[in-house]
DNA sequence: GACATTAGCCTACGCCTGTAGTCAATTGAT
DNA sequence: ATCAATTGACTACAGGCGTAGGCTAATGTC
């Protein structure tokens, strides 16, 4: 299996309004992120580093750039869920689903959800 | 709320070798690693590290300092663990839960014991 | 007591991250 | 064609992280 690249904090929000957006423009990006966290330039940056890393790509129309993901939400959330499997729970699925089971609070919905589809599972 | 200090992926390997051992040398956390990763000199660098962000705490005996945790692997969990959710599945729980049933092969032993927690936790 | 060993403390250093500023080129406006 | 506004490219800079080396003080050895 490839190793993805590493996507650090901020770029993840980056990366979200992108999956939800692209194509989309750095300056879509900043308004679509709204709560004044960055400033247009600090977005441009992760933009502009995600692109190195090979995440992303874009292209030029006009004046902007127009940005496209070249790797898809569910495949970065394998590669940082392994990692965060092999890091907090020594690799072990089973103790962190209990965990969460444990500690986050799931409602009666979402334990039932969850047990419907464990059912199928097994099946 | 309190917000825990920020363990590096590093940092965290050296609590389990910790956590599973304290109180503990130096010398033994690097023995306990044993995979001959990290010089010596390494594994102090990140001890003293964990001691400066308040997660470990160390005392003289003799020529060498003897290591303690501060917080417990449950705790750095559930903080790590929230983190995680945030960043990678937008706060929410169920789905992140869905993925690693979808992704990550569990056992028909670990879907049972699964499937009995939420059999307990919906009553 | 003198010397060798060892663990600790301080220092280093390059890459990554968060957070932008400056400068220059492209575009729109008149 | 000229000027102003917009956007991107390049540059900056401090603090965190991975990875140690060097110097020093305490210890054990003979």
């Amino acid at each position: 299996m490839e190793k993805g690249p590493k996507i650090s904090d901020s770029e993840w929000e980056v990366m979200k309004s992108l999956w939800d957006h692209e194509p989309i423009t750095a300056v879509e990006v900043l308004e679509r992120l709204s709560h004044d966290q960055w400033k247009q330039k600090t977005v441009n940056t992760f933009l502009a580093r995600l692109e190195a890393k090979g995440i992303i790509t874009s292209t030029r129309q006009g004046r902007a750039n127009i940005y496209r993901s070249l790797l898809s939400e569910s495949e970065c959330r394998r590669d940082e869920g392994r990692h965060f499997i092999d890091k907090v729970f020594r690799g072990k699925v089973a103790p962190m689903m209990l965990h969460f089971i444990e500690n986050e609070n799931l409602s009666d919905d979402e334990l039932t959800e969850l047990k419907d589809l464990l059912e199928q599972k097994t099946i």
